[in-house]
DNA sequence: TTTTTTCTTTGACTTGGGTCAATCCAACAA
DNA sequence: TTGTTGGATTGACCCAAGTCAAAGAAAAAA
């Protein structure tokens, strides 16, 4: 399943793999020119897809991997009641479908939260890719081993946080994400509902409601719609429960 | 870091990757023969490492990975607070160490519940000899994903179930790992504390002793100590909150 | 524009599971 | 054998966060 042909894009003007801005971010960090010139002879860039839109669905056969160009999305499974769960956002850079690699098929859903582009990696010609290229090799690795890595922060945050800590924390990693990306870390537009957010941190909406009011009448935030503003970092901080220790390299949870 | 002096062992015997019982769980398990023992040859076996005693520690510098042998372990992390997370419980056939694949350091300890031994795969070296075998890179890749699907799995049951749900979830998942390695799946010792098993779960010791004794009473399970018996395991599955759904791949849980 | 639908907020009430405090029991040392 | 120690169990109590219900606000559709 490769991407249909009404979302192929032929080629978007000179952008490549060793000319993207989010290289530094993506699979191409530890490339070469050259080598990043080879990687994006397997690519394949998207036409924008829209809020809504499934990049891919919870049994679909594995084929590729996405880096997101632009944009962003959520990734969901349902579980045997028929419920969703949130497992993740996604932002540009970021590479979606790592956990379809060892079982076949995909195990949740893509969707986008927005209009976004992203750029399609078919797995069979990325494996042979690294076969020749070490780097690009260890990069995959790296990537997992990240990936790896948040979500055992996230089921830390799950086991042990407050709904006020969970709430803080996320913002926080939010907040950090954009401002790797060049954004503005202290003021960004959420692009999920409060309800994904509540049901990816293992909350009720409501609770996340009550927390954003709560943390905005304490002047940590101001929270207009899913326009959002930090605007006493440290305090958010400490709502998170990460101020004391020495390490703040436990901030990067989401 | 590896293996210090006083836990190498220099040959077991005639004990290979190529004749390891637990080859078709472990690394090895789509290499050929020669593949295996070209593996073999950059695998260092432990002699026994005591209960209590640490394989690795949080902020170690990242060398090897490890394939336990015999036995189990826990791998935790201290949190800011100072308090301990268990992340997971390892068994004969599965590898531990590839969250610090990308950090440089490992982000846990790993120490063990009983007598256990492991092998030690030094990283740099596997790294170069998955550039040659070509099955062995899409093996450690497969490994890796399955454990990224494990951990999501890991966070929807702390998101979404209840602390019976968590509870007979993890037996059935143990006793599922406990019959994949050939061991009884009705009847084992565990290997943890109701402790371990309290923080790994998301739940308050007390919560889980109570548990224990509700699913005893309601005969789904006896429990003496340490010694399981799941005597009545359709039961625990709707405990589980699983048995109603199409897809039993989803008992996989722990 | 108006209508409809969906998302968000707030209040009132309930409860699952946490905390605290005693035992109880098993493993082990002396 | 008898302490000693750390885990396991049980009871009593309480609170953080869930559920239910009702507006209110924003977005989408008509």
């Amino acid at each position: 399943m490769s991407l249909s042909p009404k979302i192929k894009l032929a080629s978007v003007g000179n952008i490549n793999c060793s000319t993207c801005s989010l290289s530094s971010l993506c699979l191409p960090v530890s490339l070469n020119n050259d080598e990043a010139l080879r990687l994006d002879d397997i690519v394949e860039k998207s036409k924008p897809l829209h809020k809504g839109d499934a990049l891919f669905r919870q049994g679909d056969p594995f084929t590729s991997l996405f880096a997101i160009r632009a944009g962003s999305l959520k990734t969901y499974s349902i579980n045997e009641k028929g419920e969703e769960q949130v497992n993740g956002f996604y932002f540009p850079g970021e590479l979606v479908g790592l956990a379809g690699i060892d079982s076949g098929s995909y195990p949740m859903t893509a969707q986008m939260l927005e209009t976004t582009t992203v750029c399609e990696i078919p797995y069979t010609r990325l494996d042979d890719l690294s076969g020749q290229l070490p780097e690009l090799r260890r990069q995959i690795i790296r990537s997992m081993g990240r990936e790896i890595r948040y979500d055992q922060q996230m089921m830390m945050l799950l086991s042990q946080k407050t709904a006020e800590q969970r709430v803080a924390t996320f913002l926080l990693k939010l907040s950090n994400r954009y401002s790797m990306r060049g954004y503005s870390s202290h003021s960004f537009r959420l692009t999920m509902s409060r309800n994904e957010i509540g049901n990816y941190l293992g909350l009720a909406v409501e609770t996340v409601s009550r927390t954003f009011t709560r943390f905005s009448s304490q002047r940590f935030i101001i929270a207009d719609g899913k326009e959002l503003e930090i605007i006493n970092e440290h305090e958010l901080m400490v709502a998170a429960g990460e101020s004391h220790g020495p390490e703040c390299s436990s901030v990067n949870i989401v």
